[in-house]
DNA sequence: CGGAGTATTGATCCCATTCAAGAACTGTGG
DNA sequence: CCACAGTTCTTGAATGGGATCAATACTCCG
């Protein structure tokens, strides 16, 4: 289980099956290891494979002509980027690393053939695109209406709701190995500004963004102040759904 | 084709059989109309079935505590609401419509029905959610990092293109049922200084929007200020993809 | 014709940006 | 173990883009 994120991860909408389970073990071997800043897919360029996060963080995110830049998401052990990509052809933004960081690749061909005969799998794993398309919603939101404080207390809150879920917050707290800068670039702020926000979530008692640490000491309360709703993330298994269906019954 | 619209959208991608065909055209049989301004499904709602825009436009977006909304996308013909939102249950955002439409319900039971026996299809239709979810990504970049007259000016940029795919661009006009308020609600501005930019823009003389008619005299010099690049909305027949190819060969 | 929603424009304000400069970290090589 | 260079963080002051408030016109429809 520790060593499989991705099964931890799908096994909370599907019972996974053996057969799903070795599967699942099969993707997971071809490992590599890749450093903190390695970019993995660059914008153009048509991927041969999926990769699935097995340990460390990586982001998405895409450059514009004035040189700006927007994240649009950040991967953690159990996330897959882009489990279709292949469809498209090519890779519309870049993914690079923000730790050293375990990745399995996954190519195309065995993608399909465990979708031709493993359809609890293959739910599950439509399950998470589905989230993920959900995660995107929200930070349309956050880009859109939200205040500077509201702004990142939103996107700590997601994070820790998506750290928990896989064992990553201990004592309230998470590491998050990203900068200032680049938390700015994810909400839309300039990093002066995100500066100064975190100051005052610091002095309202609700968050310490420190040394690459999250230490969120009243979860129910920034949660209030972010208006975060967090039934997006899909983090309970459902009960009204029976724990083994599938697409093909 | 006229009455199809999906056909035609889904036909860029793959080249449809009849059997294909046949399948879409009993999805478009179901139809109902509906007014504009209904909404027609809420967030928290459990949708039974999904559903296919025939005629018309309608919109998605999230209401949040202050009262303030994000609109999330523009759906026009062709252009369905989440293909397979039943998997997660409920939906997370509202959709309504815009003007008077026509739409056709899908139940899951069809849908699921078609995965099963048409590849050709399950393909097409899979390429279609990552579309939306670059246009998603998109509108992130939009939100997170650009002056009002480019979010403004990227956005008619994205829907003239959709628009032109499915041939609702009659010389270099198209409709677009929105008001300014909701234009602002789509890229996060307020509808006073949508008016605004309207204005610089009409200035420009790059386009106008009035009597929900967008005249863009100049497309190319519209897509250099909003710094747009249409690749990711597929627009062109990929020629390094068979166009038979499917998910399951 | 009247009323509600929508568009337009002006005046003022404020949240976040920009510019700048120093402090506190990193990590690296001697 | 320290010195040094390159990031990253922090804070101040000034600026500006877009918001807010408000008043008037337009448009559509019953």
């Amino acid at each position: 289980m520790d060593s499989n994120p991705l099964a931890k991860k799908l096994g909370i909408f599907v019972d996974l099956q053996p057969g799903d389970l070795a599967v699942i073990a099969r993707w997971s071997a071809d490992r590599s290891e890749l450093p903190a800043r390695h970019v993995f897919i660059r914008q153009g360029d048509r991927p041969r494979a999926t990769c699935l996060m097995i340990e460390g963080w990586a982001y998405r995110y895409k450059t514009i002509k004035s040189g700006k830049r927007q994240v649009l998401g950040f991967l953690m052990p159990g996330d897959m980027c882009d489990p279709h990509a292949f469809i498209l052809g090519k890779a519309d933004h870049d993914i690079a690393m923000l730790t050293d960081a375990v990745v399995a690749a996954i190519c195309k061909e065995d993608i399909l053939a465990a979708v031709e005969t493993h359809p609890r799998l293959t739910s599950a794993l439509w399950w998470t695109t589905l989230v993920d398309e959900g995660i995107a919603r929200a930070w349309l939101v956050n880009l859109g209406q939200r205040s500077a404080i509201a702004k990142i207390a939103s996107l700590f809150c997601e994070l820790w709701h998506r750290a928990k879920l896989i064992g990553l917050v201990h004592a309230d707290a998470f590491a998050l190995p990203v900068t200032q800068e680049q938390l700015g670039e994810a909400v839309g702020l300039t990093s002066v500004h995100v500066n100064r926000t975190l100051r005052d979530l610091r002095d309202l008692k609700l968050v310490e963004f420190r040394s690459k640490q999250v230490v969120i000491s009243n979860i129910g309360q920034l949660m209030e102040l972010a208006d975060f709703d967090p039934t997006y993330l899909q983090l309970q298994r459902r009960a009204d759904i029976p724990a083994r269906q599938s697409l093909a019954s």
